[in-house]
DNA sequence: TATACATACATGTATATACTTTTAGGAACC
DNA sequence: GGTTCCTAAAAGTATATACATGTATGTATA
């Protein structure tokens, strides 16, 4: 009745790639509900346990959707939403027809810098605005920044209001950016960013080091953070050919 | 006994709580190894599964390594290995003074364009070459490109020797590319993927969807996946201004 | 000295069991 | 018809137990 691989891998791995394989070739693609886990208990004679385990890391790793009380499901294909050109999440948010919003969870004039982890020749110019962010789409958190500003660049920081104003845009007009730089990665969420993003300690994130300059001072220092899931950023342009 | 923290989320959330906290507060920083199982166990009133399950989780989430008949340890800090312009990674990794090499699993002519899902102005012109390549720093895989090349338009392209050649840069002397548009985002590790690369299902990924035109014609369309343990990508440039 | 073995200990896997929490759906009631 | 309540079913959590597997280390032996 076992119809498991016969290799050498753990049961919950064989459950795995079982399920894995069944989700390819469309067996449950009708109402993309999958058996129960008890039915999975009768049907390949594991214990609960373990194709509990093998649905979890199935869930964690994207590929499936479970409800408690519900069912277990596949998971529909990622929507790629794409942030074209790295800059404003707001504007890109609406254009997709979507209802955008922001919360600003700090925004405060920095003085001592003993505690931050900035390059020198940024953090010595004290004081600092220090900003966090969340970005909502839809009232599902999509994406966090953490930035902190340089005063002397751009006057008035604090009198704006960051929940309704696309920041980058507004750090873009304000000051003479003269420079950007992007390091971008693929993360597992921290406990704090699963938290503000409604996420799962572990999840994949996009995360953008950003830096601005003006002239040869750094403007701007940012870190922001993509829900991986529902997220992708897009760049597309002309390169300079040296033939 | 119990110096767990008082919230209403489950037991091995609240381990892994208490874990990365004193993971933060370097306890267990002097030879980066944690406690035995049985000794969380012991001290913090719970069983080896639940302590197990909290391991194991940050684990997979990159906080913490696991040797089995050896211990747990605190994962070392992510190396900011920059790909710069994200172009050639062998070039990128002999820079590190690391050795690269690469391994290619397949390189092949398709005259069937059926089961491809490519863009139809794309697939209609077969034979197209289809190549999956993994790239290796120190013979560790960290890289793995599957790349389509449209042959009318890049000759001799089957007679490369791509495990010596520093791909993309043979594609971009040999090709007139008037345009490139890059797509990144944060995916977890498919199972084929994660097997090619020696990490689990699920682990962070950078994943680069990359196409490349010559004048209307779609010349090459590849999908990179960078580890995200250990990549990044970097881009720096001057914006122009429209103030 | 060096090899082989035994052992202790670490993590890894698998099961059985019990209970909890959430949800959907039907039954009873207004 | 609509509301409330009950119940079954589904996933979620927690434990105890057993055994498997991998590693380091000390000890006996060649």
């Amino acid at each position: 009745m076992n119809t498991l691989p016969d290799t050498a891998s753990p049961l919950y791995e064989k459950v795995k790639d079982y399920i894995l394989a069944n989700i390819g070739t469309g067996k449950w693609s009708k109402d993309r509900k999958l058996p129960s886990e008890n039915e999975f208990v009768a049907a390949l004679g594991v214990s609960r346990m373990t194709v509990h385990r093998a649905l979890r890391e199935l869930t964690s790793a994207g590929f499936l959707i479970r409800l408690q009380g519900v069912g277990t499901f596949i998971a529909p294909p990622r929507p790629q939403s794409t942030l074209i050109e790295i800059n404003n999440i707001a504007a890109e948010i609406v254009a997709r027809g979507n209802r955008h919003r922001s919360e600003v969870l700090v925004l405060e004039r920095i003085t001592s810098t003993k505690e931050l982890s900035l390059s020198f020749e940024f953090a010595k110019r004290a004081a600092i605005y220090h900003s966090v962010v969340v970005n909502f789409e839809n009232d599902l958190p999509v994406q966090l920044e953490e930035r902190f500003v340089n005063p002397s660049l751009i006057p008035d920081y604090d009198k704006q209001d960051f929940s309704k104003t696309a920041t980058y845009d507004y750090l873009m007009q304000k000051t003479p950016v003269t420079e950007v730089e992007h390091i971008i990665s693929a993360v597992p969420a921290h406990a704090e960013t699963a938290r503000h993003l409604a996420i799962d300690i572990g999840s994949c994130c996009l995360l953008l080091h950003r830096r601005t300059w003006t002239g040869a001072v750094v403007a701007t220092i940012s870190k922001l953070t993509y829900v991986g899931s529902r997220y992708s950023l897009g760049s597309r342009y002309s390169p300079s050919r040296k033939t």
